[in-house]
DNA sequence: TTATACCCGACTAAAATAATCGTATTAATT
DNA sequence: AATTAATACGATTATTTTAGTCGGGTATAA
């Protein structure tokens, strides 16, 4: 229950590692190794956050991945649905495909407290979490 | 993501239909055929609240649930505790078993979040959402 | 030209969640 | 007393989501 995933705790020990680590490219491997992650894992979390434009990749040896300035200052709910799509603590707030339909009787207090989880986030960037 | 569980939705939309209901008993049938929800599921979940002490039941034809006072004074935060057990966004702030231990480097700004996420569930009640 | 590292889609495994089943018990009604 | 409608509860199965693996490809530094 409210779990985040792997997949967002990854990316961010990721970004916080490379962070650190300022200009410099570092490979998957490296911090696989070093956090314990499933490498192959990591590599196509990080290929994600490549395409999102959250890094930059260089290839071949001695290549690898940096953070790209501005990162920092997105909100951590842009970071997660861009991730992993949509925060909705139930599916009626997202897909809205609910066989009850009208007959729910508390769909607008949970709406609220949606928002509410979502305005959270908001308020913290990935800055916060990773330097 | 940040999902809640079937089984909390369906606990709450019980409770509100029970205290719309006022004294009377009220069967896991009529909720689970009103709001079409599973019968067996649903009572269950009945049955653990009973023992929550959250409602009261009575057995028999013309038995049920119905909700016992100042169960809507109750905060979510416990509310979904007694439930489902600890709010965690990831394990390690629940069971702290993790590989990383110390070598994790975002532990203490997740925690934070954490005690957010608990915070926002603390300031509503059961009754924000079910009267 | 070889070794290292990213790229990417398909696949498999594991865990969490959701749902069902079977049997027992209780109590109102007839 | 028998029947019926309801809760009680453990065990099991099914489904969905999440996590992890594999294989083949491309780029590039040394």
């Amino acid at each position: 229950m409210l779990k985040l995933t792997r997949k967002l705790e990854y990316a961010l020990i990721a970004l916080r590692h490379m962070q650190d680590k300022g200009d410099t490219f570092i490979s998957a491997k490296e911090i696989a190794d070093m956090y314990l992650i499933p490498q192959e894992l990591l590599a196509k979390t990080l290929q994600q956050m490549v395409k999102l434009n959250y890094i930059k990749a260089a290839q071949g040896p001695h290549g690898g991945y940096r953070v790209r300035k501005g990162l920092t200052e997105i909100s951590m709910t842009q970071f997660m649905e861009d991730l992993e799509g949509p925060i909705g603590i139930v599916d009626c707030n997202i897909n809205a495909e609910c066989i009850q339909l009208d007959n729910c009787n508390i769909r607008l207090p949970i709406k609220k407290i949606n928002s509410n989880i979502r305005e959270i986030f908001n308020e913290i960037r990935v800055g916060d979490i990773t330097s």
